[in-house]
Order: C-alpha cells, then structure tokens, then sequence
DNA sequence: TACTGATAGTCAGCATACTGAGCAATATCA
DNA sequence: TGATATTGCTCAGTATGCTGACTATCAGTA
C-alpha cells in the first residue's frame, strides 16, 4: 500500500521522466538539438514577441531564475535575442530570430510525434481523457507551485 | 493548436511540478527535510533491505548516475547506510538506519497528505481514472527513457 | 519631490536527471 | 585458463528547477 510506485507523485514524475526522453529522441532523430524547455519557450516567444523574461516564464509555468538560463541557451543558439525593452529598463524585449523561426517549423513534426508516442499506450479516447484529468488537476494546483502559470496581460 | 501548454509533455511536466512542490510544503511543514525522490528511495531499501544500488534504481526507475547522489545525501542524514556487499565486491549492500525507519514512520501521514493535496481539483473516481492511464501510459512508455522499472530479481 | 514598496533580472547554492567515459570486479566462453 | 564481454559504481559535464538574496528600476504616495 505504501509502494511509492502506485503513488500519484511518482507517477508523476515517471510520466514526464518518459515524455521528456521520448521529445529529445524525436527531435534528435530529426537532427535538432533542442530541449522541451527550450521549445516551449521558443514558440511562446515567437507568438508573443517583444514580451519580457517574467511574462514568457508566467506563459509557460517557468521559475524566473529558470528561464534566465534557457534564454542564454536560446541566444547562444542564435534562435532568440535579448534587446533593450523601450518601456522599462529593468526588461528584457524578447525576440525570435530568422533561424528560430525556421528551426521552429522545421521541428514541429518532430515534436507532434513525441506526442503521440509518449502516449502510445493509450487509446485515443483515453489520451484524450489523460490529458483532461491533467488539466484540471494542474487548474487545481496552479498556485501551489512557485511558478505558477499567468495569463497574458491584454 | 500548437500551444505547448496544451501538448502532453507540457501538462506532464507541470502536473510533475505541481506535485513535487505539495510534497515538499507538508512534509516541509511536518517538519521534515527530505524530497520525493529520497522518500522513496529510503521507502525502498526498507522493503528490501541489503540491496545494491543498481537494484534500488530500477525498482523505482531512477538513472544509475542520479542514485549516487540521493544514496550520499540519505547517508549524510544520517537515514541509511552503504555497506560492502558479501557476494559481490563491485557492489553496496544498502542499510535503513533505525533513524531511517523512525523518520519513514513519522512522515507517512505528510507524505500521504500530499497525494490527496495534489489531486484535490479531482474526484475521487478522476483521481483514480488519472493514475490509471498514468500507469497505462509509462508501461507501454518503460523502455523509451535511460531508466526503465525493472522488477526485482527472486 | 522624497520615501516606500513592488518589480525585472541575475546570481550562488542545492537537488534531480541525463550523456558519456572510466575503473574494478565478475561472468562467459572459446 | 585466458581473452572478452558485462556489470556495479563513480565522475565530469550539462540542463532543468528550486530557495533566497541582491541590484537596478519603477510606481504610488505622502
């Protein structure tokens, strides 16, 4: 009864242990060297460009001592720049460069398919009621978390 | 439609996150200082006292390289110990001290506290409904990480 | 405008996880 | 038995994630 296998924490864990080896699998096979973290960021920067480092990290459900290092990593990969924000000079504008953009189409196949092979175990229907147990849970959970996740500011 | 925050390995990251941080606040405010993955780590070698490390990571699907560290810090607790193995002299025979049994006693209900914490936006039906596609999910996913669960030897 | 509090970003330190390499000991088999 | 392969463990290096502290800047208010 006490078997920390059957707990929901472990399960937890071991899920995304798999999720996240079976996405840098998928994206290797397909020649890119990017990480989950690396790829949400990315393609949150490229629908919301110009936004700033605590904006992107509420986006995502990234800590903002977190997202500083995956910024570095995009930059030094030349897929994302750092500039000067016009409004505020605490701020960072962040910017998806040319080859972040073709980096990000070129490996959105790759990434679908991590999808579905992390759920390849499940029916249809089942993943689909996965991934809504999922969320409702981590609605439930949203601020027990340091990083919570945060709405877009309109 | 491809919003990261709505694709699998995302809401298997966040909910993994999630799920660390309740642990951490009631064991925490139980006045406990240990992780999910030494909890269970500690449970394991109680439930099978002697064996080697090896052995303790694919019981609960850790990375052979990761164990290392969670073994020294529950030694530098004081909660176990690694003894020279009688049959083989590659390998550690790992102890629960008396102090690790009694620490595993105490924080049982904080532990279990926060798997009802971190499922608490579901139905008890939901809950179980999660954990079972969960389960689901990561047999047919064993094999796709470096650290698969391997079942222990008789 | 001067003070106060909040905010953006960074840093040091710690704990998972992984890749890949290496050493010592064991197992296997020609 | 002797060569080879495998196994148990460790280490260096990298990437998340967190706690807590700090600086620079901004916002609100007396």
């Amino acid at each position: 009864m006490s078997d920390p296998n059957d707990m929901p924490g472990h399960l937890a864990r071991r899920f995304q242990q798999i999720a996240v080896a079976v996405f840098l699998a998928e994206v290797g096979d397909a020649g890119f060297d990017l990480t989950p973290v690396q790829y949400a960021a990315l393609a949150t920067i490229k629908a919301n460009p110009g936004l700033d480092q605590v904006t992107l990290a509420g986006l995502i459900a990234y800590d903002r001592t977190t997202i500083t290092g995956v910024i570095d990593r995009l930059v030094q990969k030349g897929l994302a720049e750092r500039r000067a924000s016009s409004r505020d000079r605490r701020a960072r504008a962040l910017e998806i460069t040319d080859e972040g953009k073709r980096t990000l189409r070129r490996i959105t196949p790759a990434v679908e398919s991590a999808q579905r092979v992390m759920l390849r175990g499940l029916s249809a229907k089942e993943g689909e009621e996965l991934m809504r147990l999922l969320r409702k849970a981590i609605a439930a959970g949203n601020e027990l978390s340091r990083a919570p996740l945060r709405e877009m500011q309109a």
